[in-house]
DNA sequence: CTTCGAGCATAAGCCATCCTTGGAGTGATC
DNA sequence: GATCACTCCAAGGATGGCTTATGCTCGAAG
């Protein structure tokens, strides 16, 4: 008895709807592309499995019982249900629509993000992005959290503190330089290129915290510690303090393209210190049609600078 | 490619739902009674079917994607709407609720079927029965056209004109028998039974029109022939008529049980003339609850008249 | 009245699917 | 560091579904 315990499955809603707007077996099975014999089959099944007879064989034509009628009158909102479902499943995975959630760094979301969300926009209107600011150590928690799908990030060479990027995708987009900031006037202003030794005497304007935290040790290198008067995350006023005169700085270039350069001078800093930007998302997340598209964006918007 | 053209079933959802809520597919699987595989197959075969992650395994837990949200979102409903469908099919196959569409003849409906359905009607309360009136020939033919499900029919025994009934379910209710009824100050009004003979000089009342047929040919077998002053397929009537001493008539027991015989004798006929009694159903609608039920019924009310 | 065509039921066989078991790897917890 | 819980993977076995083939009934046409 515990057999006749079977459910109801869309097939079998499918085959009965079929039948009654067919009015036959070797009909519905003509429509469904399968044979008589297994729409019979599909019938017998479902009948055992409601425990009552749903078609009534009358001579040549086929008729709904009551409990026919009523699973008929069911079967297609069911049905309808589970096509809209279908639909909306395979326009997000169509990228007709969905949302990709995705966290920048600052000078990211300023440069590398506008361009790859317009290109993405263009490619596939119906996607949706919505954008969150956060530093590295910040986005990859995020990430991992499940509060976003796709971090960018990044991670200066040789940098003491390496995160573990193990158990993530990881896709290098470019390799960012550090460059030196300095007033107009500045005597190293109009120079090729200048060593950070070269600035070791100058009261500097730090960065982020981390861009911070990066100077020190970029200049511990260089055999002296900066004296930082000011620092702010903000790389206009960065930039704004710079042109006063009232100090140097070291910025990404990357930060600096997004800033007009009023009353300062970047000039490359040798030897290079360069970090690379990366995006990141969790292994399940990379198949996402959303995900992924947004991820190739970001890679062409990264190679054309 | 064609391969991944499946759809989804609602087993699927079911699994994808159970996911969801508890969060991980151990727990999924001990809900749905399962193993866990069982539930990371079915998840997979759900995935490459929609063409898109649904879940991400972050860690520990387990999370939807977004397009794995929007199917859960349509799960609910879906199954929502299957479950209330096994609900009323099981309402009707358990006598909880249905109609059966019941045909009978006048003097079945006065007398055998108000007992059966109120015995019907005590047993389960959720069912319903239609009534219609329709003489035999004209009922079996609305049985086989799938206008009613169950037919009250009769026939006379030795009659010449014998219904083919050979694809139906007959189920013999009881036999009838004929009654002479006299005006109460006929010569036989007292006699414990007359033959048909006895009445040949009378004036006769007709019933309907197939009664009147049996009528002519149970006369004719007596030897002669009935002169026919009045004809109506109105019980009441008929009885009436006779009371008012305009003649004589035959009918059937069942028939005169359900009018006050005023002014009027029955008189059993000897030899007897019966009717076997039956309730026809077509082979198919014979297992559906409501028919067997209600055909039930009226078994049992035949046996205590 | 017989023949023909259409349709359904059933049986047997094949194939896909599904589920289970057993094992390995991994992250979190004590 | 050991344990527990969870997942994935692979292989085996059972179940179910579909197909072909066959027989039957019914209705229409010759």
């Amino acid at each position: 008895m515990a057999y006749a315990r079977r459910v109801i499955e869309a097939r079998h809603l499918r085959v009965l709807r079929a039948v009654a707007t067919t009015g036959s077996f070797s009909a519905a099975g003509r429509e469904l592309g399968c044979t008589q014999p297994a729409v019979s089959q599909q019938m017998k099944a479902l009948e055992t499995s409601v425990g009552t007879p749903l078609l009534v064989r009358a001579g040549r034509e086929m008729r709904l019982t009551q409990a026919g009628e009523a699973l008929v009158r069911h079967a297609s909102g069911i049905l309808a249900g589970l096509t809209a479902a279908e639909e909306e499943v395979a326009a997000i995975a169509g990228l007709r629509a969905g949302r990709v959630r995705l966290v920048s760094f600052p000078s990211g979301s300023s440069t590398l993000v506008p361009a790859a969300l317009a290109a993405l926009r263009a490619a596939h209107p119906g996607t949706r992005v919505s954008l969150e600011e956060a530093e590295p150590p910040r986005s990859v928690e995020l990430l991992r959290e499940g509060d976003c799908d796709l971090a960018l990030a990044f991670r200066y060479e040789g940098a003491a503190t390496a995160e573990d990027w193990d158990d993530l995708v990881v896709r290098p987009l470019l390799t960012d330089r550090l460059v030196a900031l300095v007033p107009e006037r500045h005597p190293l202003a109009r120079a090729e290129s200048v060593a950070i030794g070269e600035l070791a005497g100058e009261p500097w304007i730090a960065g982020c915290p981390r861009c911070r935290g990066q100077l020190v040790q970029v200049c511990e290198g260089a055999g002296f510690t900066p004296r930082i008067d000011f620092a702010t995350d903000d790389y206009p006023a960065v930039v704004g303090l710079v042109g006063a005169g009232l100090g140097v700085a070291v910025l990404p270039q990357l930060a600096v393209e997004s800033v007009r350069p009023r009353g300062v001078r970047a000039v490359r800093l040798e030897p290079a210190v360069r970090r690379k930007i990366v995006a990141l998302t969790l292994p399940d997340l990379a198949p996402v049609p959303t995900v992924a598209a947004t991820l190739e964006q970001l890679a062409r918007a990264a190679r054309r600078p």
